[in-house]
RNA sequence: UGCCCGAUGGUGUAAUGGUAGCACGAGUGACUCUGACUCACUUCGUCUAGGUUCGAGCCCUAGUCGGGCAACCA
C-alpha cells in the first residue's frame, strides 16, 4: 500500500491548521510534527472525538509525523480504567489500516527520562518503536509536574492558596469586575514550598489548601486571576496508584503533558481558546530547554438530530432511553461500528466536513450520504423480507420449483452468484402491494404486473383477506418464460420487487434503527429527554433466505431496496443472526 | 456591561488584493430486473455601513448577529 490518505476517497484537505503545520515546517521551526489526542477517560470516544483523531492523525500521517494516544487523566474521580480499554478500541478500530503505523505509545510501564538538555535538566517521554507497548498517561508525569510545580514556587510564580472553593469564587470577581487578591499570595517562597510538600504528604485534609499561579487578579481573562494548579483530593488513580493525595488541574497538566512528549501542535477545540495566554504563561515561566508546543484551536463538531456531551449520553444511557454506551442509536464509535458503520465512512466524513473556526452544525444527510457510498461499492446484495405477505403462484404446482443464479453485486462480477428458489408460495413486503394504490404506484396492485428480482414477472389474479378485512395473501400468476436466460426476460414492467421463496425463509429478528431524536438541536431544548423520537428502533420478524442465515457477526449487506444491514455483534449466542440496520436505500419515493 | 473568537447558496466548505468554485441537499429529466447506483440539467450565496485600492469575500474602521469564558471538570 501507498501513502494510506492517497486510498482515501477524499484528497488530502486544505484548513488554516495543516496550512500552519505547513509554513512552520518550512520555515524550519520544527523538524517534525507531534500531534496528540488526548481523552479523558470518563466516557466513550464519539464522532466529535472522531473529527479531532482524524486531524491529528491525518496531520501526522501527512507530514511523516506522529500522534500520541495520551489519556488526559489529572481528575480520578471521574475517570476509570475501563473507560481506557474502551477508548483504546475506538481508536484502534478508527485508525487501524490508515494511520496506525503513526500512533504514538510508549514502552509499556514506562516513564518520563530526565534529560540534560543545553546543561538544563529536562524531561522527556519517548515514544516506543518496538516492543509491548502501551498509550502516554498523563498521570505518569504527576512526578515530574510536581517538580515544575515546585520550580514554579521557587521563582515567584505560584503560591499555596488556603482560600475555600467559596471563598476563591468570591475572590475571583466577575467578567466584568476585576478579581482581589488572595490574603496569602505573599507567602515566602520557603514557606509555599513547605506547605506544597506537607499538601503531597497528606497533612491536609481535601480542599484545604491549593496552589495557584500568581499571575494578575484584574486581568480582564478570567483564567489569568491566579488559576489554581494542584488540589488536595485523597483519592486512589485508576493508573498512578494509592501514590497522591493532591492533583493537577487541566490547565497545569495539559501544557506541560504536551511539552514533556515533545508535541509541536496542541489541536484543541474553541472553549479552550482563552486557556491559550495561561497555557503559554505556564510553559513560558518553566525556562525549558526544547521548543515549547502550539495550542490552536477548531471548531467542535455539531452534527443534526444528535448528542455529544458526554453528559447527556450518560443519561441517555442510565435512564436506558437507549441500550448502554454502544447502542447502534448513539453517535459513539461504540455504537457506529455496531451499527454497521465502516471506520473508512467515519474517516472520510471526518475529511468532508472540513476544519474551521466556525461553530456550524452539519446536516444529518452528510454523514448518511457518505455511509450509504462506502457501503454502496463492495457490499453484497440479498433478498429479505422485513414485513411479510404471503403470494402464491397459482400457476405453480406445489413442489416446483425454478433455480437462478442471482448476482452478489450488480456492479461488481467478482462477487459471482449464489442460488435463488423460485417456489408456488413466496414472501413479498407489505409496502409492495396495495389494493387502492397511489397515483404512480409502481408495484403489485389489481390489474399489474411486476418482476420478482432475479425471478420472473407476475400478474395479479386476487386476494384473500381476514374477516377484519386485512389482506392476508395474494395470488398471482408467474410468467416464467420471462426469468433470467428465457426468450422472454428482457420484457419490460414498471416496478421490481423483493421477495423470499416461503420453504426456503427463516424468521429471524432485524432491529430497524432510526434518527434517536426528532428535532436538529436536541442540545438546546429545555429537555432533550422529551426530543426523543418514539420510533428510533422498530423490531422486526424478517424472512431471511437461507444466502443469509449463516451470516457471521459483522458481516454487512445490502437487502435490495430496503438498505445496509449487518449481523448484531451482541447477538452472536442465538442460531440466527440478528440483523442491524445501518441506514435506509436513498428514498425518492415515499415522501412523494 | 469585560475579554476572546467567528460570519460566503438550504447545509458544510474553497477562493490568501484580480473570473465567487466544490460537495451535500433540493428540483427536473434519462437510465434501471434495487423508486438504489449512475448520468444530465436547474435552483441558490460573500451580515450591514463606511474607508483604502485601478480592483475588496479577502485589508482598515464602526456596527449587527452568533459562539465561548467567571469548575478545587477536561
Amino acid at each position: 500500500m501507498t501513502d494510506p490518505i492517497e486510498d482515501s476517497t477524499e484528497s488530502t484537505p486544505t484548513d488554516f491548521i495543516r496550512e500552519i503545520i505547513t509554513e512552520d515546517m518550512s520555515a524550519g521551526r520544527t523538524p517534525k510534527i507531534v500531534t496528540r489526542f488526548p481523552p479523558e477517560p470518563n466516557g466513550y470516544l464519539h464522532l466529535g472525538h472522531a473529527k479531532s483523531i482524524c486531524l491529528n492523525f491525518g496531520v501526522a500521517v501527512e507530514n511523516q509525523g506522529r500522534c500520541n494516544l495520551r489519556f488526559d487523566d489529572t481528575n480520578p474521580a471521574k475517570e476509570e480504567t475501563r473507560y481506557v480499554d474502551s477508548i483504546t478500541q475506538d481508536i484502534r478500530w478508527l485508525i487501524a489500516d490508515w494511520a496506525d503505523q503513526h500512533l504514538g505509545e510508549k514502552q509499556l510501564g514506562a516513564v518520563p527520562q530526565s534529560q540534560s538538555v543545553g546543561g538544563r535538566e529536562d524531561n522527556y517521554a519517548a515514544p516506543a518503536s518496538s516492543g509491548v507497548k502501551e498509550p502516554f498517561f498523563a498521570s505518569d508525569y504527576f512526578e515530574p509536574l510536581f517538580g515544575y510545580a515546585e520550580q514554579l514556587i521557587t521563582s515567584g510564580h505560584a503560591f499555596v492558596c488556603d482560600l475555600s472553593a467559596e471563598e476563591a469564587e468570591a475572590y475571583r470577581g466577575t467578567p466584568t469586575e476585576p478579581g482581589r487578591n488572595s490574603p496569602h499570595r505573599d507567602r515566602s517562597v520557603d514557606e509555599n514550598l513547605d506547605l506544597f510538600r506537607r499538601m503531597r504528604a497528606g497533612e491536609f485534609p481535601d480542599g484545604d489548601r491549593t496552589l495557584r499561579a500568581k499571575i494578575d487578579m484584574s486581568s480582564p481573562n478570567v483564567w489569568l486571576r491566579d488559576p489554581l494548579l494542584y488540589r488536595i483530593r485523597h483519592v486512589d488513580h485508576h493508573h498512578a496508584g494509592a501514590k497522591w493525595s493532591i492533583y493537577p488541574l487541566y490547565d497545569f497538566a495539559h501544557c506541560l503533558s504536551d511539552y514533556i512528549e515533545g508535541i509541536t501542535h496542541s489541536l484543541c477545540t474553541l472553549e479552550f481558546e482563552v486557556h491559550r495566554p495561561l497555557y503559554n504563561w505556564i510553559l513560558e515561566s518553566l525556562n525549558l530547554p526544547r521548543t515549547l508546543p502550539r495550542q490552536i484551536e477548531f471548531a467542535a463538531l455539531n452534527l443534526a438530530y444528535t448528542l455529544f456531551s458526554k453528559r447527556r449520553v450518560l443519561r441517555l444511557v442510565e435512564e436506558k432511553a437507549v441500550d448502554g454506551w454502544d447502542d447502534p442509536r448513539l453517535p459513539t464509535l461504540a455504537g457506529l461500528r455496531r451499527r454497521g458503520v465502516p471506520a473508512s465512512a467515519i474517516r472520510d466524513f471526518a475529511y468532508r466536513i472540513g476544519i474551521t473556526k466556525f461553530d456550524s452544525l452539519t446536516e444529518a444527510a452528510v454523514f448518511e450520504g457518505i455511509v450509504r457510498d462506502s457501503l454502496n461499492a463492495s457490499t453484497p446484495r440479498r433478498l429479505a423480507v422485513l414485513e411479510p405477505l404471503k403470494l402464491v403462484l397459482t400457476n405453480l404446482a406445489e413442489g416446483e420449483e425454478y433455480i437462478t443464479a442471482a448476482p452478489n453485486h450488480p456492479k461488481d462480477e467478482s462477487q459471482g452468484t449464489r442460488p435463488i428458489r423460485l417456489t408456488r408460495e413466496i414472501y413479498i413486503e407489505q409496502d409492495d402491494f396495495a389494493e387502492i394504490p397511489p397515483p404512480k404506484f409502481r408495484r403489485l396492485k389489481p390489474g399489474g404486473s411486476v418482476r420478482l428480482k432475479y425471478g420472473c414477472i407476475i400478474t395479479y389474479q386476487d386476494l384473500v383477506k381476514d374477516e377484519d378485512g386485512n389482506v392476508v395473501e395474494v395470488h398471482a400468476t408467474a410468467d416464467l418464460t420471462t426469468r433470467s436466460g428465457e426468450p422472454n426476460s428482457g420484457q419490460k414492467v414498471k416496478g421490481t420487487i423483493h421477495w423470499v421463496s416461503a420453504p426456503d425463509a427463516i424468521d429471524t429478528e432485524v432491529r430497524l434503527y432510526d434518527r434517536l431524536f426528532n428535532v436538529p438541536e436536541p442540545g438546546t431544548a429545555e429537555d432533550f429527554m422529551t426530543c426523543l423520537n418514539p420510533d428510533s428502533l422498530r423490531i422486526v420478524s424478517a424472512k431471511i433466505g437461507p444466502d443469509l442465515s449463516t451470516a457471521q457477526s459483522g458481516d454487512r449487506f445490502q437487502f435490495e431496496r430496503l438498505g445496509y444491514f449487518t449481523v448484531d455483534s451482541e447477538s452472536i449466542s442465538s442460531e440466527k443472526p440478528v440483523f442491524n440496520r445501518t441506514i435506509t436505500l436513498r428514498d425518492t419515493w415515499t415522501n412523494k
